[in-house]
DNA sequence: ATATCCTTGTGAAAAATTTCACAAAGATGA
DNA sequence: TCATCTTTGTGAAATTTTTCACAAGGATAT
């Protein structure tokens, strides 16, 4: 279990534990890689070694325990576990993000929510006050914080994430539409709504007429 | 040049886009391979192989016009012309994007708010009307509107979807964390915002502790 | 002109990822 | 107990994607 293993089993872990949440909520008790993979949208060998890559989880002939699997999913994503996040920039998107439900129920709480605008700087939101930005140092220090969502505009991201780099952060992630560049070791994953709408649009600009 | 091309380099080509935006802000007028493929973080031969799908747009010797480059991607893109889109479920998620100014800005406007909320269907949101969720479909072809955005609950998302396609949508952004079934033909965005902060806590659970 | 320098575009090699296909393990029923 | 059926886990093959490495094109300076 030393070996590298690829991002995109990683994301497609997640995408089980939804499809396996949904079987778990319908009463299911057990389900083949077959079900789980058509569910999931990929192909069954693909779903197998996924789970290859931590261990054995299914019996022969019967297939996943839904529960046993969804924990060991869980557990294998470290979100078994509470984390503490911070935000920055709470615009209409960071406002979203703060009451975004399904972060807390994955074990994602924002503790901590800084913006740089004085009309924002003392306001509540979620129950959580918005603080200063260059607060965000010094909290992240105390509260021991390793998670940063960064939803600025574009121009002040990188001076953001030098900030919660210092501040200790190791995990980024980064709405804002540039590629962040940060320390070794500090992972950074980017969400680009532009750039899933453009890709959309690309599909439907190339795709033949049938 | 009818061979396929990875989802991946499309991807890549948007990230192009952002770096180029601000090379052209920053005055600059051209641009070399290994520059714009150092501030994209990629492999400078991975750029340019991207590229070389779409012909060739380099001078060799001087690099890349910046301006005309990013006119050549837009139209790859597709978005040198305008899209309309629609979007359902005006929760916080949902109102963020509609007021979300990046989408204009990269020629994709939402024309049409959905919900299925008492509450919410008359109101006006960033100058559009939010209409209950059963128009939706004939609002789509008198529009004739390729591009829907779904942000609603989970467990509504399949037949939001379903009634997308009825109204002749082609392409659908799926914030909603289920993978959705729809006829060939049809592609779909995912994405899921659990799922990203579930890969930094993967990646902050399995870390060697330097 | 000519020589030198820079940088693209691209075959070929390498690496990574996905899919196939089946032996082995266990369930189920007679 | 034995035969049959189901479904996992996994080597091997196939496919896809990335990276290397360099010939060729073009700029620039003398």
């Amino acid at each position: 279990m030393t070996w590298k293993i690829p991002a995109s089993t990683i994301d497609r872990l997640s995408i089980y534990m939804r499809a396996l949440d949904k079987l778990g909520l319908d009463g299911m008790e057990t389900v083949s890689s077959l079900q789980l993979a058509e569910l999931s949208g990929v192909n069954s060998a693909q779903l197998r070694k996924d789970l290859a890559y931590f261990g054995q989880f299914g019996t022969r002939g019967r297939g996943y325990e839904i529960k046993s699997l969804l924990q060991n999913l869980r557990k294998i994503l470290g979100v078994d576990k509470k984390w503490k996040t911070v935000l920055i920039g709470i615009g209409n998107l960071g406002s979203a993000l703060l009451a975004y439900p399904e972060f807390k129920e994955e074990g994602f709480e924002v503790v901590g929510a800084f913006d740089n605008s004085f009309s924002k700087v003392g306001k509540k939101l979620e129950g959580i006050k918005i603080q200063e930005i260059d607060k965000v140092e010094a909290f992240l220090k105390i509260e021991k914080i390793k998670i940063g969502i960064i939803t600025t505009p574009a121009t002040v991201a990188q001076e953001v994430a030098d900030s919660l780099v210092k501040g200790g952060v190791k995990a980024i992630l980064n709405f804002a539409p540039v590629s962040l560049n940060v320390a070794k070791g500090i992972k950074v994953k980017n969400v680009d709504l532009s750039k899933e709408l453009e890709s959309l649009s690309y599909f439907l600009t190339h795709k033949k007429t049938v």
